[in-house]
DNA sequence: ATAGGGCTTGGACCTAGGTTTAAGGTCAAG
DNA sequence: CTTGACCTTAAACCTAGGTCCAAGCCCTAT
């Protein structure tokens, strides 16, 4: 598959892909008689992969460290559980941060009201 | 309070506050006579929020929408529950969006060890 | 064979959020 | 009065994650 092809596959840009191959994120791809990029049509689902774990607040960093190494099948490694569990509580963390701002806000806008119904005080 | 100062106080670099007024995310400081920064103290407590606030994944630019206008000029009751009552809800949604994350981890996490425990396929 | 797309490259540019540096002014202590 | 710590500015630089562009090759259809 030419890189146009592959791109629309997995729903990203060229230029992202010719991005990832430079940043090491995916292998170099084969290379035709003309010079074009040949890619094996797993590629998208790496490249889906990739979007799923930006989405997961992975960097491209953490995702090439885990996938880049473990070849076609790229999350299937004990380091790949690790990583997920350390962003797992991370993002619990994150979760309980948030829920503690909400609550102060909440309390805020509580007394707002208050003041709005009596301006007397 | 010079820049050095309320920097440590609030466990920030001085050239990251001076980064902040440049991008109108605090407002610009009072200076004294030799045209050094002078702040005051509650400031502190705005720079700690700026990193709570970035800590729950607001960018610079949300915090700003709602800061400025806390500043010089004392927005009305009214607005600042608006302001506040959007706060809420991008809080909520940034909840939403987390606890949807977290998720998807448990279910990859998930996959991964029935992959671990039944290996080659 | 000529037009149009698609491919190649490198490098410039972009937003976000800063840090670092250069060149200089100020202040308090010794 | 000199030293060192602190302040000022603008501008360059940095990482992350890309996009855009120019100049030029390749392929396919008409």
């Amino acid at each position: 598959m030419k890189i146009g092809e592959i791109a629309k596959a997995a729903g990203v840009t060229t230029s992202r892909i010719r991005f990832y191959e430079k940043r090491g994120i995916i292998a170099p791809a084969a290379r035709g008689a003309n010079g074009y990029r040949d890619y094996p049509e797993e590629l998208v689902a790496l490249l889906r992969f990739i979007e799923q774990a930006q989405g997961l607040g992975f960097t491209l960093r953490e995702i090439a460290s885990v996938e880049v190494r473990s070849g076609p099948h790229p999350i299937s490694c004990d380091e790949a559980i690790r990583l997920l569990s350390a962003k797992r509580d991370a993002v619990d963390a994150l979760i309980a941060e948030a829920k503690e701002r909400m609550r102060k806000i909440d309390t805020l806008i509580g007394e707002l009201r208050e003041n709005q119904e009596s301006p007397k005080e």
